[in-house]
DNA sequence: TGTACTGTAATAAATATAATTACAGTATGA
DNA sequence: TCATACTGTAATTATATTTATTACAGTACA
């Protein structure tokens, strides 16, 4: 999917993060629309993204009229890495999807080198990443 | 550009520390379509790659019968995070892209909010990436 | 001077991403 | 109980990005 699915969830979890607490309705629903109204984008790719949280267990969706969408736990127990890992596709370097036919001794033993400097930067994002709670981000809004 | 710019750039890099050592030559001109052939894509690509890394001063090229490229430098004297950076294009994180017209306060910060965030991984992932050299790496075939 | 390279532009093909349309299913409340 | 306002998801189309390919001028060598 998509290079910006990263951004869009965030600003998601943002939005309902901050809608609980502005309302202080304790649990507001909030519409796919809407958000989508705010992310300018299609609100279909919001309830896409939306069900990769729901199964990722951050969020919860209540169908039918006055539905929507609300935070499954406290912000502050939403780390920024299970964000990333809910998003997941592909490592941040790119894909290892080189080769390879060839008699080259390099490209047969390139793939699995690879994959090893791959992980260590995955790991280093997810470190890095969870560092953050969608609270503590969210707190960055006033 | 592509999403497996860095692995085909490591590749690149590899073959020609592997090269130099292996074929005890001090200096060994090796021509895009050899590479090409390893990594099995288009030798046009491959050369433009290799404008890239010379850009950046890790490879030196020659044109003409014989020509090709070389490392411009000791392998112990490129780091991989050296390598990340002459393919930079976007945050490892994906594009910030979001928005937005909208009367929503959300999407009038987040932009900014998650620019200092992605910034934040761009620099645990080039601190990983300096841990290691491409001599280090290119070690590791044998 | 023919050959084997690089460098680069232009174009086409392939793939990935995003928007859109459509519609069945569900909860609400008038 | 029925109109309304949502979700969930599939299918299709539009758009953007990536990759391969073609073409060819320029350069060095033997």
């Amino acid at each position: 999917m998509s290079h910006a699915r990263f951004a869009i969830n965030i600003h998601i979890l943002t939005i309902l993060a901050n809608t609980g607490k502005g309302e202080m309705v304790g649990m507001v629903w909030v519409s796919s629309e809407f958000i989508a109204g705010s992310i300018d984008i299609n609100p279909v790719l919001v309830r896409k993204e939306i069900s990769h949280l729901r199964k990722a267990g951050l969020v919860d969706s209540k169908e039918g009229k006055n539905g929507g969408s609300a935070l499954a736990k406290p912000a502050s127990k939403i780390f920024l890495s299970d964000v990333y890992k809910s998003v997941y596709e592909k490592p941040v370097l790119g894909n290892v999807k080189n080769h390879s036919n060839a008699q080259c001794p390099i490209a047969q033993q390139i793939n699995e080198h690879l994959e090893v400097l791959y992980q260590s930067a995955e790991d280093a994002i997810l470190e890095k990443l969870g560092c953050t709670t969608l609270q503590q981000f969210s707190d960055k809004f006033h």
